[in-house]
DNA sequence: AATGAATGAGCTTTCATTCAT
DNA sequence: TATGAATGAAAGCTCATTCAT
């Protein structure tokens, strides 16, 4: 039972492709067991074949984190995109992109974790992963600023109140990776909710239930 | 330039000085570049020096991990121990653990989310970062319970309560991990105390300048 | 210096050239001294070639001690084919096998004797050796018995003579191997046409000198 | 539970002990997967004490050949001076001790032929395996001369038959070494009287039953 | 573009040997 | 004598990378 020669493919596809791979890899054997010969038999391909598209391993893995962190964006663009123009809705918008099966699955929060565990030691994905943090947190201060706005807040600033939501998020994509037999997705985003209705009890009460 | 013969050491000083080493190497390389001569090269010792103490690469990071986590752990049970009966206090005093010097710094920080990067594919991390989590969620829970017994809460139940706390501290962690220039000890600590304000007015405003 | 890469070849083509380095290998160094450093050196190909082929020391030493076994079966196979039917020719054919350059070598040998050194912890040395032993065995019982069915014998029945001349065989092969300049394979083939004239007087006369 | 510390010895009879450890160790686990430390904890002593009594591994293992081939000496003479003048019972006698318990044991066998294994690359081992077989060989050859002076021989000279009857010894050894459920020392031995019956039918005819 | 045999640096691990106690 | 922590050379094995096909 020999493999098939895979027929030519235009290289972005192939780059998706073995990206795609890369993440099923890192979610099966984390960043510390991945090898290029686990992604080329995941994509059904050769050995070679990382290096012909990716020319190394480091190179595969800037990428992967990249196209992860361009989905992210992508995901919550959209959300934004589709909510009205009204700050609570905007708000609650990127939290449910948050939340989403797109953003909020095991696949994408094991990626993630493996990458946060290696910036330390790795410049470019910490600049990667900063990069997306701070958009979030921009995007966050302002919806929260024109919520605080219209009044009715309990007294913290839009900088402060931003950086808790997003490090509640974080906290609780944790919880989600670790332990999700009790932390689903919905409980998660639950949570948040809660912790918004407390913040803003005249804005967000009763959007847990999206 | 050949280095000294080691004087014989009991050896549970050297599997301590071993698990040191071993934490400066996971912040300084990661647990995908940590390597065994790394670590024997931190502590100036042989090569074979981590074999022959913990027997093998994968049982010292288990060490590790748990040593990291015990450490976690009598931190907290002693800022307990010097904390008052007040609930408030209480509360307070885990907060301030967990951004203390000892808890909260680069050092310790790195290896933690290395480990929690790893933790999809090793279930051992995941064991002893999940004992880790649940003490810490059942004291927090304990405390606050206690809190809301006093009156004046927000509207949340405690083990949300807890939760959310657990995972914003996660979260804060995360940024002092990922932008320590932005994201200092004091600030990761002042926005959880000013959440806790937010959530227990009556109860933990203005401890903040602890 | 440096080595010219290698050209590529046919997985079993490398297989069968790297068992015979391994071959040449433990006649030099024994099982005991054997590294797969030296097996790839005797090759000309790298390092790393033998895992690439074999997986494992151990898969290469049971291939090698496999692919030893066949040969040893096929010469004698194709020496019986080469006999006439004469049970007596046949049970000298079987001798000059055994005592052929194709066995009875110093390689050979010294291979079959460093696995004989080795099967008493080895399972899998120990099942291919008896197996060669058993087959030997129910070859030979065959031969003698017919021999013994045309009269003439001396009082032995058909399975102590075969066990005797395969017991013998094992023996003198042991001469050859410790004492070349002594046992010469020529000598080692007289001694036991010599026992089988005294087993057989009337059928195995003058058969030595062949 | 820790090793008591051993009391003082005096060096024979460490070696003895340290001797007898490295034969039931070179039989569990073969000359290629011994160790000294395998050997001092089968003796219950500390790693060290090999190299402070043996100098090195080498000549351990030396040093444990020697005294197998000592003990087959002693033996073997020890038989002889218990047997009467008369050739044919001398005949007896060497080959009842070939198969005595004290020589075909399996572990005497199987260290033995793990030294056998590695004679071709050893010349020490070689030495002291030619020197049990030439002294073995001169023994036989006078008293096959005595009985065949005697009258009744088949026509085989002394040293032939020597020789035969050795190499005999050896191929049976390696039988009740590889399949010591079919080879019994009984069975070995009663196969060597048979043959011995073949080649002296007046002189030792009835040995067997010894 | 794709393959997969070949390479060799680098890793973990083992273990004979040393030596302070 | 005996111990056992420490050493470090050497081994097996892995795997990113190369390149002839």
């Amino acid at each position: 039972m020999t493999r098939q020669r895979a027929t030519r493919a235009a290289p972005e596809v192939r780059r998706r492709q073995l990206i795609d791979a890369t993440l099923v890899c890192i979610e099966r054997s984390g960043i510390s067991g991945l090898t290029l010969g686990e992604v080329a038999a995941e994509a059904g391909l050769a050995q070679g074949i990382v290096n012909l598209h990716f020319q190394s391993k480091d190179n595969l893995l800037n990428e992967t984190l990249r196209s992860l962190a361009d989905q992210y964006e992508s995901t919550v663009a959209e959300a934004l995109t589709g909510a009205g123009p009204e700050p609570a809705d905007r708000l609650a918008a990127v939290v449910a992109a948050d939340f989403s099966p797109a953003v909020c699955n095991r696949r994408s929060l094991a990626v993630w974790f493996a990458f946060y565990g290696e910036a330390k030691s790795r410049p470019t994905y910490r600049r990667i992963c900063r990069a997306r943090d701070a958009a979030n947190e921009r995007r966050l201060t302002a919806v929260v600023e024109e919520l605080l706005a219209q009044g009715g807040g309990a007294g913290m600033d839009a900088r402060t109140i931003a950086d808790s939501l997003a490090a509640l998020t974080d906290g609780l994509w944790l919880n989600c990776l670790m332990s999700p037999t009790e932390w689903s997705r919905r409980r998660a985003r639950d949570t948040t909710f809660a912790v918004l209705e407390s913040l803003f009890p005249q804005h967000l009460t009763g959007r847990a239930q999206g």
